[in-house]
DNA sequence: AATTTGAATGTAAACATTTACATTTTAGCG
DNA sequence: CGCTAAAATGTAAATGTTTACATTCAAATT
């Protein structure tokens, strides 16, 4: 028989395990174990307790919970600028998984700014989060040097990665993405082909410009080697390119950027010089955002797998949580999307 | 004199407020007030208490003051789509006044599933979130009615409102910005204006519907009017426009959008047909993206102050949050940024 | 010197869970 | 029926804070 009448006190109090204990006549810890460990529980118990639950209209108190089982069941996805729309699919993938497992994902923006990262970090030592994904490089190394220090610091990076300090990674080659599209704009016929890189400390592009370095010599073409260094926007983008296009020396025939916002930027210095792309012009992206299929011309661009990232990195963190020793490295493919951008020249 | 002895019997067990306590030669009360409130205690105590924190290595356990005060310091922006760049200023500006405030933000994506926004209201009733700014008027109406039943249920409403429910709102006058717009165009001559709306129940594309047609009317061009509906994003920009582009009924000759990802989709539809822009059609976004000043032509929009509004809305929600009787609507000024996407009709 | 005041501090309860351990109940078996 | 083992449940401690209330102490007032 259920307790229907309600014994709380405060009439408006929001209702607790001892509420629904009552309700479903038996003791908290029954309640409890109903809740995380059903089957240490009779049939006719658990029943009483789900109903006296629905009842009290009972939801469990998570910072009690967290308090005691030492948790938050939240994870940290540290960015470096969330107005970048390629990590909106990444977070969208590492958020599936993550609900799956019973986590929340907590956006950490460090827009940059140091203090900003180690606040997010300091949530892991103050049992706010129970672990990071790393998806920039652009924070303190000494967070990040202390973290590996720590046996279990439960990090895994996802795209970006730092040279000098392994942490379990999920990523793309970037050099092989890298040489597979120099290697197609040199089939393509072009020689001087330049590169618009990221920020040229960062080690994802240090690698995408190996690759081009490596490219360009397995081609002969070392002497043409040409790197701008923008910092991924549509501004950089148009700024390194109109300095790429209208300079002295002999002008680029084509151009690889290290980001779709920066070849967009690129289109738009071209077609002010008056440079017809694909025809004086090939540029070629990566990431393969939404926008470039849309900009004129397409974008020819190379494609990252967003979404599988945002899961296997989400996959790798709840191994580590689990304290199972996982794979630490995962390369996964990325491929050129020939679109409208890239051509031989013409004219 | 400082205990400089660390007494805790597991080795490596996080240092407590008891640490801090017995190192500091007082009780816990007054280290928790040395920290809470700093003018309670008294100058020799405060200072001996800090550096005991420094000493031992002291960080608060959250979950604790958590469940101890009620509350979590934490606050959820609830919006449909995080891929949308449209939103992360607003975040952006949110942030900083919730920082500064000593808050969290909890990014939200709804992803249009009722289920999600769900999850996320009932974080307020486990106290697992404090208050809510709502992005989106895209979720269960029921939800809201129900939270706004409730005496004061911390929840604001930013850009997006219902038209039914009266929510603290922070937003531009949708109504007014569409007149400007369809004004505007009128100015250079345009009789047959189409929009391109976003989702034809959602309140803001209603409000700025009812601008477009008050506009046409004003200038005796009701007949003229045909509304396109899309979802905001570059395909259905693409697709509406291609339809009202090519379709048997003499084509407009301006269209205006309810979204900037709209409006380079109906540049690129455009572009395919062979209409140019601005010299055979005439272009006007909404929301001025980054994206809107690289595109082909640079498009004519209308720019929201997306930082002050998500400021405010943050500012208007801590507000609520500290029982205060604020200001419950705010309207935020809108304006016409003209490009290269409008003009006379030439040829 | 006795009394009052206020500031500074301490004591211990309260917050809502989980869980180790103890106890009771049930089932199984000879 | 008695005994044992296993299953189900209960008791109470523990998690790390905050804070109401009590106490102490020093300064100010009479």
């Amino acid at each position: 028989m259920l307790n229907t009448q309600v014994t709380s006190k405060q009439p408006h109090s929001v209702p607790t395990i001892k509420d629904v204990a009552k309700a479903a006549g038996c003791s908290t810890a029954t309640v409890s174990r109903a809740l995380a460990t059903p089957e240490k529980v009779s049939d006719a118990t658990r029943k009483r307790v789900n109903q006296a639950i629905a009842q009290v209209g009972y939801s469990p108190n998570i910072a009690a919970r967290n308090l005691r089982r030492a948790e938050s069941k939240t994870i940290v996805a540290l960015l470096p600028d969330i107005s970048n729309p390629f990590f909106s699919e990444i977070i969208s993938g590492m958020e599936d998984v993550a609900h799956q497992a019973g986590y929340q994902i907590l956006i950490g923006d460090c827009e940059h700014d140091p203090a900003r990262a180690e606040a997010y970090f300091r949530l892991l030592s103050t049992n706010q989060a129970d672990g990071i994904v790393l998806l920039t490089s652009e924070i303190p190394r000494a967070l990040v040097k202390q973290a590996d220090k720590q046996a279990d610091f439960p990090l895994v990076m996802a795209c970006e990665f730092f040279s000098d300090i392994d942490l379990p990674l999920i990523a793309i080659d970037n050099h092989q993405a890298s040489c597979q599209a120099i290697d197609y704009l040199v089939s393509l016929g072009h020689q001087r082909i330049a590169t618009l890189s990221g920020p040229a400390h960062n080690p994802i592009c240090q690698e995408r410009n190996r690759g081009y370095r490596d490219t360009l010599a397995a081609h002969q073409l070392s002497s043409e080697a040409r790197i701008a260094e923008g910092n991924f926007g549509f501004r950089s983008g148009y700024q390194q390119g109109l300095a790429l296009l209208e300079g002295k020396t002999p002008r680029p025939t084509a151009i690889f950027c290290h980001s779709d916002e920066m070849a967009v930027g690129v289109l738009k210095a071209a077609r002010q010089l008056g440079i017809s792309v694909p025809d004086q012009l090939s540029v070629v992206g990566f990431d393969n955002i939404g926008l470039s299929e849309y900009c004129d011309p397409e974008l020819t661009t190379i494609s990252q797998p967003r979404n599988e990232i945002g899961q296997q990195a989400m996959q790798l963190l709840l191994h580590l949580l689990r304290g199972e020793q996982p794979i630490r490295h995962q390369t996964l493919s990325s491929h050129l999307i020939v679109r409208k951008s890239t051509g031989r020249l013409k004219g």
